[in-house]
DNA sequence: ATCGACATACCGCGCGGTCGGTAGGCCGCT
DNA sequence: AGCGGCCTACCGACCGCGCGGTATGTCGAT
């Protein structure tokens, strides 16, 4: 085992419940219970359970901004690298499905302070997206009838749905469901 | 006034803090005094909290289901059809932009008889909108390379959305971002 | 001896919901 | 007109419980 399983164990059935049954439904006592730990040390590792909550959204942020930067930085045509963030951000956001849906549901429970931090980290990532689309904006391959602004929410708004439709158990794969959704937004931008 | 003032006044304290605060961190008590009533007099007209949030989910789909009829009911080209309920429920939902926030935010927080009508009656007005999409495949207008499932689950991703992104004080007026949403969906999912 | 890593019993508070009471309108009866 | 009875609409003090969080103790490793 590693180092800590005990907070890795904690993270874990805390995300698989608040999904489940939302934030401020699950109570700690169960928590602690599914991860076969007591209180005591999930409160030796954590100083509240706003912090718990916190911690997903960190761990959410942090990898996909981090992929994102990534693609990005490897340069290449526009349009290469707007399908690969395309693709990337669907398919990361199916393997993230559960804390995806407590990523969408429970912002609002979070602390004040850090409910900003989010919003600032999402903010950050929205933006990185918005110089993309404008540089294809620029160079003539993407239409500009339509506010980049809404073009942008045009597409988080399908890794955002992501959640409430998409079943692992279904019949669509998780990259043939990346293809096609980047497919249809890269076919509606494109001038 | 109304014949009931009381229960309206309720329900729209409601709404406004639901979508503001969260479902879980609004006090009876907060709702009561930010509609200028006592907690008797609500729980005169609501037999409980979970009640009152139903009732929200209850008048948004409602709604919703019946402008779609009526469209429908009046005919005409598919293509036609499928754009006017497209610009249709845009428009509503940014009308109902609160309630929609509260809608996609704290479903899980319903009791879970009232869970499954609400999911019932959302898979009852997908399905409405999927008979359409797919009389437009089957008369070769949209495109079948992608299951209809998918398109679907594109279009209401934007629906779903607007209330994260969309603000009634930016420049964009509501007919303008139905237009545009509708567009791009439309530019997507064309043969 | 000290300290990190837990265990467990416990506390206080805030909340949803309740319940006994009341003010006033409306009916029928005399 | 006056009166008794009843019903709806509301009031607000109160209750019980479940929850997040804590305080104190134990034990093994160093």
């Amino acid at each position: 085992m590693g180092p800590t399983s005990v907070a890795d164990d904690v993270r874990r059935a805390a995300v698989e419940l608040f999904a489940a049954q939302g934030y401020a439904n699950t109570a700690v006592q169960q928590i602690v219970e599914a991860a076969g730990v007591t209180k005591g040390a999930m409160y030796h590792y954590f100083e509240s359970k706003d912090e718990l909550l916190f911690g997903i959204y960190d761990r959410l942020l942090s990898m996909q901004k981090s992929r994102m930067d990534d693609i990005i930085a490897r340069g290449g045509q526009t349009d290469d690298v707007v399908r690969a963030v395309c693709v990337d951000v669907v398919e990361t956001s199916i393997d993230s499905l559960r804390e995806g849906t407590v990523f969408f549901r429970s912002a609002h429970m979070l602390s004040a302070p850090r409910q900003l931090e989010v919003t600032r980290r999402r903010r950050e990532y929205h933006d990185a997206f918005a110089v993309l689309l404008e540089r294809g904006q620029a160079e003539g391959l993407y239409r500009t009838d339509i506010p980049s602004a809404v073009l942008i929410a045009h597409f988080f708004s399908d890794t955002h749905y992501l959640p409430q439709w998409y079943s692992p158990d279904g019949p669509e794969t998780t990259t043939v469901v990346a293809g096609q959704l980047t497919e249809l937004f890269l076919r509606s931008i494109r001038v």
